[in-house]
DNA sequence: ATAAACTTTCATTTTTTTTTGAAAATACAA
DNA sequence: TTGTATTTTCAAAAAAAAATGAAAGTTTAT
């Protein structure tokens, strides 16, 4: 196999890994392409390399930036913004539980509060109230879990976790 | 609150957080359904609460059991198939987070091990190499995490975690 | 100020995903 | 067997998500 073709497979598999975890499939080729390339990358060549729209290539840029995983980088005497992907993937690891954390896993926990505020005292409500408890103490574990992933270094962390086991 | 605003809250919280994790909105919805429900619904029951067709109503429930989350229950002199949910949230975190993995990291495994197999040795080469090695070391290590989740005891889990950080 | 280089926005179009519902298949009873 | 209850399938329709591209906005140079 060359190595453009297996750049490619790369960034097609990158793709479709993406849609199982509900991430928009061309941000994640964006995303693999900076991966796979040496230097920083324009708009234009994006556009170019991924056969897609300036509004596309735009749009998911600024949300890769967003997630904390692509960086502007300005060229001397050139206008044009040029992209890099943070190349170490252990950090970009983090970056996303991070993220995903702050933003799906804090609002169920205040969803989860508000439901607890339920009036009536059937056996029902406890019945569903004990539900919602469970629900709490299974989210505050994988918090756990999370945190032991993104704090701590990460030879640290393996050496530990494999002595466990 | 009322208890059954509470429940149906809770059903649309579930369905629209599942969206992001790339988990059909209805899928959760008939989840949850079952999570709140006292008694096994049968596929009417589901259509009518969520207000949903039956071939709907039968492809999530069906999905749900390969997933292992959701159980068939036969009522005696009832030709209709009934359904209820794990109730066991922790075994239910377990059981998506195994099936996942099924799902998507051994799929990427092997994917990153068919990338290697690259025959130049440029220097652009051997930088893609390292870039698939990482990839592959975050892998086993997500894959370790993810043990330590699966295969332990929750609450002896939960002990050495705490007492780990 | 004016213009050129570039980036961002967003109404419209396209693509993808999900849902429907009626027909086909299956299971059971008489 | 024939009929009835129930589940499953799947082509077509609907809904949702993503992509386009041209216009508007911004920044910098002259």
């Amino acid at each position: 196999m060359k190595l453009n073709e297996a750049k490619e497979k790369f960034i097609q598999t990158w793709g479709s890994l993406a849609t199982s975890w509900g991430i928009n499939r061309t941000m994640a080729m964006v995303h693999a392409l900076l991966l796979v390339s040496e230097n920083p990358l324009s708009t234009d060549e994006i556009m170019e390399a991924l056969v897609i729209s300036r509004g596309n290539a735009n749009m998911n840029v600024r949300e890769l930036m967003d997630w904390g995983i692509v960086k502007k980088e300005l060229k001397m005497g050139e206008r044009k913004e040029y992209f890099v992907a943070d190349k170490d993937i252990w950090n970009v690891f983090k970056q996303i539980v991070k993220e995903r954390r702050k933003r799906e896993l804090e609002p169920l926990v205040s969803s989860l509060e508000e439901l607890r505020q339920i009036d009536d005292k059937t056996a029902d409500s406890k019945e569903f109230l004990k539900l919602i408890d469970n629900l709490s103490g299974v989210t505050s574990k994988a918090n756990v879990l999370l945190d032991l992933a993104i704090k701590s270094d990460e030879n640290w962390l393996m050496n530990k976790l494999l002595k466990l086991l």
